[in-house]
DNA sequence: TTGATTAAGATGTATATACAAGTTTAGGAG
DNA sequence: CTCCTAAACTTGTATATACATCTTAATCAA
């Protein structure tokens, strides 16, 4: 057992509540009988509730304790950082990935300006087509830094470029910015999706940090219209 | 001073971040001095360094400090819970509301369903436009059960609901879950909406909750295409 | 019965200490 | 001069304690 206590903790009553022994709407234990239960102190369960609650578990209230919210509604959390292949496995139906284009490349002003490079960082684009049920719905078009990736080949982009990076190069990612607008069609976005007859795109656009800060890719994603569909659970600023 | 000692360093960290003082890229005194500087504990800094972490103003560097992210690009964070009045005051031009239909109605079951309630259940119905330098883009349809807001108003809506609720009633909006997708233009968009010959809306479907858990409003934001952009700072799933 | 008070239990905040683990720098051995 | 090591400093985790604040339930008085 590497991995934190509070972490530990935190997966052990998320997985209670996704499995249902925690129902929504019900108290979970006080913290001080948490920390009895794993022979912590309170204040190790404290950052497990912390975590529960950042990411829509429970609500804490005060004097009373922390209750189960309902995570049901929210089938897939496109928020946070999620990569098209987690995605992909919780969608039912068959689903492909094809590289479209693969190589190495100078980037242009405006990939500078958003990779925040200058002409000489080469830089790998990736274009990659995914389908659902024989539809290709979104065109990826990703940029990435070769100081961060030397070595890409197009099998690893069939696969998952994420998997790669943190697995084999044993990066981590650590955080994105992400802009979300819609756009006409471009002859790119005719050639490649299945567009039937739509004449805008919905676009997001991530800026994707490693975790000493530092921005290794951009990517933009493309998605038709009526393929489109982004979750999110927010909290209230704190401020 | 009633404000938590935390987050009252939260605000000062974070507002020398917005005003130049300290700069994107370099590093933010470490806890232990701004413990000192502070006359507090590390383990308050601490608290007052993830709020920050959170919010992407810094990323945490183990064995080296916390840097200072460029927060310039994430021009209006849409992300968290802002509402509309908020949002308008960082616009340049005119900004105006215009309530378009007020009252207060029973839910059919499309409503039950989204506000967790019964027939019986009285709901305020609000429809309000947001133009933009005299353009008509974003379409708000509001329903608030009548249980948690007694008395609500045509005067009320024309300003800000959120201020009301939380100012004059002393609620706590505290969470909230929100779906993104794209719709076809309604009978209602075409008559409320200076749409441009655009036949889609982005819809942004918010279910707002308490900060006691209960779920007290459904809110339908219906934008037209081109004027519709979303920000968000996402840091990757602590799993 | 009703109402106010009290006590118990819950979470929130603040402080303190200890050690683990990663980074940088200074200094010494060769 | 180069390389390695150790020390100093950084953030991360775990524990402990004290008190504040809020909720609920029990208790007592009218």
């Amino acid at each position: 057992m590497k991995i934190n206590k509070y972490k530990h903790i935190y997966e052990e009553l998320a997985a209670k509540m996704k499995d249902g022994i925690f129902q929504p709407g019900e108290l979970i234990p006080s913290e001080n009988e948490l920390a009895q239960q794993y022979e912590t102190s309170r204040e190790t369960i404290r950052k497990a509730l912390t975590l529960l609650s950042q990411n829509g578990y429970i609500q804490k209230l005060r004097g009373k304790g922390s209750v189960v919210l309902d995570t049901s509604r929210a089938i897939f959390p496109v928020s946070g950082l999620v990569s098209f292949k987690e995605l992909a496995e919780q969608m039912k139906g068959p689903v492909t990935t094809r590289v479209e284009e693969f190589g190495l490349i100078k980037p242009e002003p405006f990939l500078q300006h958003q990779l925040q490079c200058n002409a000489k960082d080469d830089t790998w684009k990736v274009t990659r087509t995914r389908a659902f049920d024989d539809e290709r719905v979104i065109l990826d078009k990703d940029f990435l830094l070769k100081k961060f990736i030397p070595d890409l080949t197009e099998e690893i982009c069939k696969d998952s470029i994420y998997s790669y990076i943190e697995q084999e190069l044993g990066l981590t990612i650590s955080f994105a910015k992400k802009e979300i607008v819609v756009e006409s069609c471009t002859e790119e976005d005719k050639q490649y999706l299945d567009l039937n007859g739509f004449l805008h795109v919905v676009v997001v656009k991530n800026y994707v940090y490693l975790d000493d800060a530092s921005l290794f890719q951009y990517t933009e994603s493309r998605h038709r219209l009526d393929k489109f569909r982004f979750v999110d659970f927010a909290r209230r600023q704190t401020t």
